[in-house]
DNA sequence: GCCCAGGGGGCTC
DNA sequence: GAGCCCCATGGG
């Protein structure tokens, strides 16, 4: 049985490996905390490249605010953030958060201030708000120590043989969040560097040979 | 033409 | 709870 501290190690030895190769990512690409909401809705199953037209459109239009969001006639909407695709019912979930801030005084401090418990599932109740995008607005908006899994998180973690491919989200996010030390700075780092590795490494290359995660997996499964 | 991108909702079984 | 399908533009 692997003690949870050589696990530790293992999952710190990868950290260190990815930010020696890629450096920091500083990520969100963000100027403030609501421009972090918006772009996790907007980044759902879609590139980032397509984001940021969608956010410099909201922005010229003076519509990266949650009362521009709600007084805005959905058409127009549609247009500012048409290049991201799914514009319909992305539109809906902006509106959807939008509407829910309103409750809050449109101050994101304020919803962020309550029990993190709490707070994720209050998030999850939102139209359009799933557990990736929540624990994106917590971590990365909210700065609170949540570790993000994504589709990148689940394919490096399967090519390493630490989880299986079909893990859920939770078991997941439990395995990153017990075996390495709660730190939002840690955390936010590591998930940007995972989605850099997985934008670098090709989704159809046997294991991570030639790449800087090379012989860190556990057992070995040629042409997954 | 094909495949996929920093997912989530709704429906079925 | 798992397995589908739908949402849609843009780049390789």
């Amino acid at each position: 049985m692997v003690m949870s501290s050589q696990l530790e190690q293992r999952l710190l030895e990868i950290y260190q490996r990815l930010l020696s190769r890629y450096g920091p990512q500083n990520w969100w690409p963000a100027d403030e905390p609501f421009e972090v909401v918006v772009g996790a809705i907007l980044t759902q199953a879609t590139s980032w490249k397509n984001v940021e037209k969608a956010i410099f459109n909201l922005k010229k239009a003076d519509a990266l605010r949650p009362a521009a969001l709600r007084e805005l006639e959905l058409e127009e909407l549609y247009q500012l953030i048409y290049p991201c695709g799914f514009y319909k019912v992305k539109a809906l979930k902006l509106k959807a958060f939008a509407n829910h801030l309103a409750g809050y005084g449109d101050d994101l401090d304020r919803l962020f201030s309550q029990d993190l418990g709490e707070l994720r599932q209050e998030l999850l109740s939102i139209y359009g708000i799933g557990e990736e995008t929540a624990d994106s607005i917590l971590l990365y908006a909210a700065n609170k120590p949540v570790f993000v899994i994504d589709a990148y998180t689940r394919r490096i973690v399967s090519r390493l043989g630490l989880l299986p491919q079909a893990s859920s989200y939770s078991a997941l996010q439990s395995f990153f969040m017990e075996n390495l030390p709660r730190n939002t700075s840690l955390y936010n780092e590591y998930h940007a560097l995972l989605v850099r590795h997985g934008k670098e490494t090709c989704r159809r290359a046997p294991l991570c040979q030639g790449c800087c995660l090379k012989n860190l997996c556990s057992s070995p499964r040629p042409g997954l």
